[in-house]
DNA sequence: GGTGAAAGAATGGAAGC
DNA sequence: GCTTCCATTCTTTCACC
């Protein structure tokens, strides 16, 4: 698949991965190519698979969603997470879903307004959700870094 | 902050989380208002500090990077985190940093190209960083879901 | 497989309501 | 604080290289 790509589309992705509404012909006149083939590049990575779309990046603790939580959860059988996934997904305060191997079975991130609000979703939302034996949360007090991995 | 919020915001937001490069014209025409009040709002939740960015969302298994990681790291002092975390800011494979509270003082997600490459990064940028007393790793083997909170 | 130009569309101010 | 208007800029296609 790699080989599909070259240093071009690479910097092109590094460009849009930093602020995706920078637009192609700015991206163009950065590379000294035409805007034309900045459109051609995006589509055959969209086309691939690799850029599944676009987004916001969002502080929610500006609109008074104060809590980033991250679960670890151990299901009562492994066999389980398929049945247990789709029960999280329901959850709207999670945002984030991961079959994990190590010590927990499935990995989480969820948001929530604060502490009363996480209990409720933990205990009525979470805990209920059939398969799951227990779960450890890490609550996060700061967010220090949010990027891309560097492409070439 | 959020009283400087209201319904047609959370509207905007949330057709723009889902594509971040929706045109403000469109966003307009589905929330019948004018595409100069779409930008309007934009700017004013761009300078309140809610949307700090836009991005690409990438599936980096297409660019042979097959590995997602969440470390869960020990320190042997939790007052070192600072420099714990400049340090780990500094490794190029870790994309997420967060400071927690729980089992873990610091949590954090990185990515690899495989297991040799997780294997380098993990003995010899990670555990090397002082301050670090352990790390509990949990390797992703299927990502089930990332998206946003919903805005209401 | 890239370029560059051109038609159509979007952006981002300003003036008025 | 929203809207409409408009000049500027961007998108996206396509004939050509």
């Amino acid at each position: 698949m790699k080989n599909k790509l070259d240093h071009v589309d690479f910097r092109i992705l590094t460009i849009l991965a930093e602020d995706a509404q920078t637009p192609y012909t700015e991206v163009a006149k950065k590379l000294i190519i035409s805007p034309g083939t900045v459109h051609l590049r995006m589509r055959k990575m969209c086309d691939l698979g690799l850029i599944t779309g676009t987004t916001l990046n969002l502080d929610y603790s500006k609109i008074d969603w104060k809590l980033t939580v991250f679960l670890g959860i151990y299901l009562t059988k492994s066999t389980l997470y398929k049945d247990v996934i789709v029960n999280l997904m329901e959850v709207k305060e999670v945002v984030n879903v991961h079959h994990v191997t190590g010590k927990y079975d499935i990995f989480i991130k969820m948001h929530a307004k604060d502490s009363i609000h996480y209990r409720e979703v933990y205990q009525d939302s979470l805990l209920t959700i059939e398969g799951i034996k227990a779960v450890e949360s890490f609550i996060s007090v700061q967010e220090n870094l949010t990027r891309h991995i560097e492409f070439n």
